[in-house]
RNA sequence: GCCGCCGUGGCUUAGCGGUAUAGCGGCUGAUUCGUAAUCAGCAGGUCGAGGGUUCAAAUCCCUCCGGCGGCUCCA
């Protein structure tokens, strides 16, 4: 594919720019096109992203909808069809802020002034648009083959809530119609998925309008959750954990103790008992601290693992609510760590270690961020360098990829982040190890060293789920719905073809709700076709036990799986292999 | 919180100035049936809430509430 520089030269693109290079060319054509139906508009950013491409406008008072999209794409395809010619030129500093002021551009005065000085700046022209830009662009727009504006958002300039929301305008672009079209179609198939759809389908979870942001769970979520805590509850036994349960309202002093009423006031419900102020816990850290401040810790006793399935409210922006991945209310499977100075890089490890075997249960793929200092913070920054460096060396030592996210972390504490993806490939930051020399201050926790001195330990605040409301958002769309069977909530449903059978059908209905087999009995007088379409496509039951006169007459059963394939077998059989298959959570 | 869009029975939805469509689901009856849609009948809606315009509002306007897609923020 030939691409032209900004020095003017063209050349063969590398074969992964193309894509990049498709798409910034067609923020360009988009740009254009909003040019010639919007005279007064005035661009900000029209970057390539990884899924497509935007480009940040400013309408003044004009407002876009959805459908003034298909007006822009026509657009678009007039200025493919002329088949302008995209040419580069140079300008310096001076003139280029001459030219866009010229031009009414305010944003790119405003990017120019954030370039380094003496740094000759770069336009593309096409017909009477010009773009500065960096390039490289396509030779010309009728190159552009596929492409397709995707949905209309706002945008802070320069991504700063400060700053005035500008229209973004988003779209998608291939090389061909082909790979457009399956992009369109994945999207599609990814939509099928989401987990609010599946959740209102399976009886997973509810919202009501009295509680924007507070999840319900039905029995079916309920179901999954109790059994995601089970396999919880082994794993952190097995790992030296010990479970606690701290209040969900304390007095306001704790919560100026600890940080939080200045550092996080904005995201707390506070309340009032006996005329005192109250707070709701938006995190299970100062609880966990009460628990450890208790009693006399000596260093032998340390790290000291106090988990908590602790649920936590914390007042979100109404904009950033999101089915179960961003709620106002929800339950982190909690633990603080409270160790020696020489222990933090074993400890980390090995909460590293833990994350990873669940992770990697459930098959998910994950990348770390390592988060430092924001401005707003608490401590000294000797100890936050301590602590960002102990995390990194953490990290180094097992080898793992990670980025930095610079001024993310928590008030008291860097933290490495673990994030998943959801259906449409957004990440969600899941897992944290958070690790904190504030709070042991704030609360003078110590313990007895082997010279009989008092020390401060030092804290590790993690969650592996994070929060088990995302967490089974993430594995609803992960999975489709259809559940390991240890996770589901039905796990075998006998369909009954006539009543001919239903004695049986009853025998082995019975036969499985005694072996503690989540189990259903489907003897309503329909037609097998229809119960299969509802326990297989809307309750995503594992298996379907069909029970009709020919397995009377065999004394077997009849299992058809979610994939739609059938085998028979003898009872005790199946019962067998869904009792291992539940027992080692397969 | 900000920008844009949306809000009709459990779910999906038609109607977009003359007081409500249909399908699925539910219930009842018939059918007794072999691997995703048998037939018939019935019930179910103060069209998110409040206010306004109008002879007349689900439909137009305003405010609020809720949802969706983003931005910001975050587990």
């Amino acid at each position: 594919m030939k691409v032209i520089y900004s020095d003017g030269k063209t050349g063969e693109c590398p074969k992964e720019d193309e894509l990049h290079v498709i798409r910034h060319t067609a923020a360009h054509i988009l740009a254009q096109a909003v040019k010639r139906l919007y005279p007064t508009a005035s661009f900000a950013y029209g970057p390539a992203t990884e899924k497509g491409f935007y480009y940040d406008i400013d309408l003044g008072d004009a407002k876009l909808s959805e459908t003034d999209l298909e007006t822009i794409e026509t657009e678009m395809r007039k200025v493919i069809k002329e088949n302008l010619q995209i040419k580069p030129f140079i300008l310096p500093r001076e003139e280029a802020l001459k030219l866009m002021k010229e031009r009414n551009e305010p944003y790119k005065v405003e990017h120019i002034a954030d370039l380094a000085e003496n740094e000759p700046i770069s336009f593309y022209q096409q017909g009477e648009y010009i773009d500065m830009c960096t390039g490289p662009h396509l030779t010309y727009t009728g190159t552009l083959k596929a492409f397709k504006l995707t949905y209309i958002s706002g945008a802070y300039w320069k991504n700063d809530c400060k700053n005035k929301m500008l229209t973004r305008i988003n779209g998608t672009a291939f090389a061909t119609a082909k790979e457009l079209d399956e992009f369109i179609k994945l999207q599609e198939e990814a939509e099928r998925r989401d987990h609010r759809k599946i959740g209102k389908d399976m009886q997973l979870f509810m919202f009501s309008d009295e509680g924007p942001g507070f999840p319900f769970f039905l029995p079916n979520g309920m179901t999954i959750k109790n059994s995601l805590l089970e396999y919880w509850r082994e794993i952190h036994r097995q790992n030296g954990y010990q479970e606690i349960s701290t209040p969900l309202i304390m007095n306001r002093r704790l919560w100026e103790t600890s940080g939080h009423w200045d550092h996080y006031k904005d995201n707390m419900y506070a309340t009032e008992i006996d005329d005192e102020p109250y707070c709701i816990k938006p995190m299970n850290c100062p609880g966990a601290v009460m628990v450890y401040s208790t009693q006399p810790h000596s260093y032998r006793e340390l790290p000291i693992r106090l988990a908590e399935i602790g649920t936590v409210h914390r007042h979100e922006l109404r904009g950033t609510l999101h089915g179960l991945f961003r709620v106002r209310c929800f339950t982190q499977d909690d633990a603080h760590l409270f160790m020696r100075k020489d222990q933090i890089a074993e400890t980390i490890t090995d909460v590293v270690r833990i994350i990873n075997e669940v992770y990697t249960k459930f098959g998910f793929e994950y990348y770390l961020e390592l988060s430092t200092r924001p401005e707003d913070s608490m401590g000294s920054d000797e100890d936050w360098e301590a602590a960002t460096n102990g995390l990194k060396d953490a990290l180094n030592k097992m080898n793992l990829p990670y980025t930095i996210n610079e001024g993310d972390g928590a008030f008291y504490g860097p933290k490495i982040d673990f994030h998943l993806k959801d259906c449409l490939g957004r990440t969600w930051q899941c897992g944290t190890i958070q690790l904190d020399f504030q709070m042991p201050l704030n609360f003078d926790l110590t313990y007895v060293d082997e010279n009989d001195d008092r020390q401060h330990p030092i804290m590790i605040h993690r969650v592996c789920f994070g929060s088990i409301e995302r967490f089974i958002g993430i594995l609803t769309e992960h999975y489709a719905g259809k559940f390991p069977v240890w996770l589901s909530p039905v796990q075998a449903k006998v369909l009954l073809v006539s009543k001919k059978s239903e004695e049986y059908a009853g025998y082995i209905y019975k036969m499985l709700k005694d072996a503690n087999i989540r189990c259903e009995l489907d003897n309503r007088n329909e037609k097998i076709g229809y119960m299969i379409r509802q326990a297989q496509y809307t309750e995503r039951v594992p298996y379907m036990i069909i029970i009709g006169e020919k397995e009377l007459e065999n004394q077997n059963i009849s299992i058809r799986t979610r994939d739609s394939k059938t085998v028979s077998m003898s009872p005790e059989e199946f019962l067998e292999k869904i009792t291992t298959e539940i027992r080692d959570r397969v």
